[in-house]
DNA sequence: TTGAAAGCGCTACCAC
DNA sequence: GTGGTAGCGCTTTCAA
């Protein structure tokens, strides 16, 4: 019979006490007398209470809780990523209100909007969201940190450096004697996407200024790096290297290279971004993003600025590391 | 200047009419003459007006929050399940209340705690945590369903079907010619592992029990599949299938066999669980579990018991699907 | 150190 | 149809 609905008057009731006290000790908050806390406590154990954070959070207006906004995606990259906040976020006593949007940009508002008075902050991840209907979305005074969005002024917004990413990796293939270097870039809409595509494009313009250019627009998914792949092997494969957008992508590309009976890296060399667990399997290069960093990190940040002071918003970029495997081994 | 913070008293103000004709007109609920309506959205749209969720479910009881309280797990599995839920739940204007619990079973007290009068139901998935210390922390009253998770009496529960599954690949084994199969099998807590090694161990008996039957203890992940593998080999591989407990497991065996030039299928079959996509590309035959539907299950029967009437609790089985590739094909 | 009481924002009951 | 108002369970002044 430990009632699950036990209310902190009861507690005071029974421990003969008043609500007032019962809040102290269970906030630690005030003086109170070591014996009445222990009274307090007993009746507390008792009774099986616990507090009832609704309540709580309407009189302090504060929840304790993170809203959490993400695209639905899929992969293990949702996975990681909500680790990664969980973890911060039960680290700071903090529970996570999740939330997909859906592709409809709609939903985002609609997400926000059930979420009133329910967090403390958000954390929305919106690559394909263009920044003004975001913005318009934003309910103001809600802390909030973009992951992954475009633009970002006014808020703090955490990324995964593109840039960095990919100009190593040019620079690797270009360094391994790679000439004719294609990249099959994600959908136009997404923000890493275009990231990715124009670091390609600055690198080989910056360091190799008279090799050719050329860019392959598809989505992130495996069955376009088919696709892709293919058109270039119809087209003869004038090609001594694939820069994927991501690892699904070069996976597509892989296989059908395979297929085809190309060899790898001899013939072609392949590299991808994120560093899947696949990757390690099919001796993929690629470029590693730590994903449970980016969740920590996101969170952290986002508790930081609900501290009060309004700390001028930041851009963080979240670092990548080069993970070189089989498929850009030079050519013999 | 759409105030964050207008309360149902500005837009009453605002409106020209009473706090509870406001809130008639949001929840429709009562009569409410249509030029009053009018009056009153026209007035939450000029303020940006959205509900406190936390004052309304204080005063509801009810929260139209989920609780979701899931292992620390990793692969594709979480990001699998928790896509489902929250397909699932906003689909019936739920929200998730995310929380992972680290293999410390202290933790799931924790949790649970931490959601009181947050939510009105909890899904609770914790194939490592003996019954009695769950029945323990679930606060009785509280609506749950459990996923993969031991006992459930008492509970709407859902399960892998995991006996349909191994019997089918059994089954599937020995119509092949294979003779000697052993089972590597996961962690001894886990629920899923043991109902897999005795669904082996029972298939086996009644379809062949004239053969040998093995099991290996290891662990879910590919280093221990690629351990016990090891240790097969290094006994001259007196086998000539492995059935893996997850596909992870069986990805560790096959990069272990083909590392010690044993061909797959022709000397070992092997086949695995779960479906994860790396087991496409890998070939690798294995079971496929509907992890989206499994999380989509869960949160309509929560919901659906929370609907008040307790329907007596059942266990439902998430049905499985043989899919054969590569890696247990017919020996020549 | 303790207690009484005023809200937090909302819903729902009851009276008009 | 509409408005007044008593709570929901908790925190937090303010007095005692």
């Amino acid at each position: 019979m430990s009632g699950s609905s036990a209310t902190i008057r009861d507690v005071a009731r029974l421990a003969g006490f008043s609500v007032a006290s019962v809040s102290r000790v269970l906030n630690n908050s005030g003086k109170v007398n070591p014996a009445t806390r222990e009274c307090v406590l007993s009746a507390v154990r008792e009774l099986g209470y616990s507090p009832n954070l609704a309540a709580r959070s309407l009189s302090t207006a504060r929840s304790h809780a993170i809203g959490v906004i993400l695209p639905d995606m899929h992969g293990e990259f949702f996975g990681e990523l909500v680790r990664g906040m969980d973890r911060a976020a039960s680290e700071h006593g903090y529970l996570l209100l999740l939330s997909n949007i859906h592709a409809d940009p709609q939903m985002a508002n609609h997400a926000l909007a059930a979420m009133r008075g329910l967090v403390d902050g958000v954390i929305l991840m919106a690559p394909q969201l263009p920044e003004m209907e975001r913005e318009s979305a934003l309910p103001q005074g809600l802390p909030a940190v973009l992951v992954n969005s475009p633009g970002g002024h006014g808020h703090h917004a955490l990324r995964i450096d593109n840039v960095g990413g990919v100009t190593a990796m040019v620079t690797h293939l270009l360094e391994t004697g790679r000439r004719t270097i294609v990249h099959l870039a994600g959908a136009r809409q997404n923000l890493d996407a275009m990231e990715r595509q124009q670091a390609y494009r600055d690198t080989m313009a910056r360091l190799a200024p008279d090799l050719p250019v050329r860019v392959l627009e598809g989505t992130f998914d495996d069955a376009s790096g088919t696709v892709l792949t293919q058109r270039l092997i119809d087209e003869g494969l004038p090609v001594d290297a694939i820069l994927a957008g991501n690892d699904m992508m070069a996976l597509g590309a892989l296989l059908t290279l395979r297929e085809a009976g190309v060899a790898v890296p001899d013939r072609v060399a392949v590299a991808g971004f994120d560093d899947v667990p696949l990757a390690r399997y099919l001796d993929l290069s690629t470029i590693s993003v730590d994903i449970v960093g980016l969740g920590m990190r996101a969170v952290e940040v986002l508790i930081a600025g609900m501290g009060g002071d309004a700390s001028p918003p930041r851009t963080e970029l979240n670092k990548t590391r080069l993970v070189l495997r089989g498929t850009t081994r030079p050519a013999c």
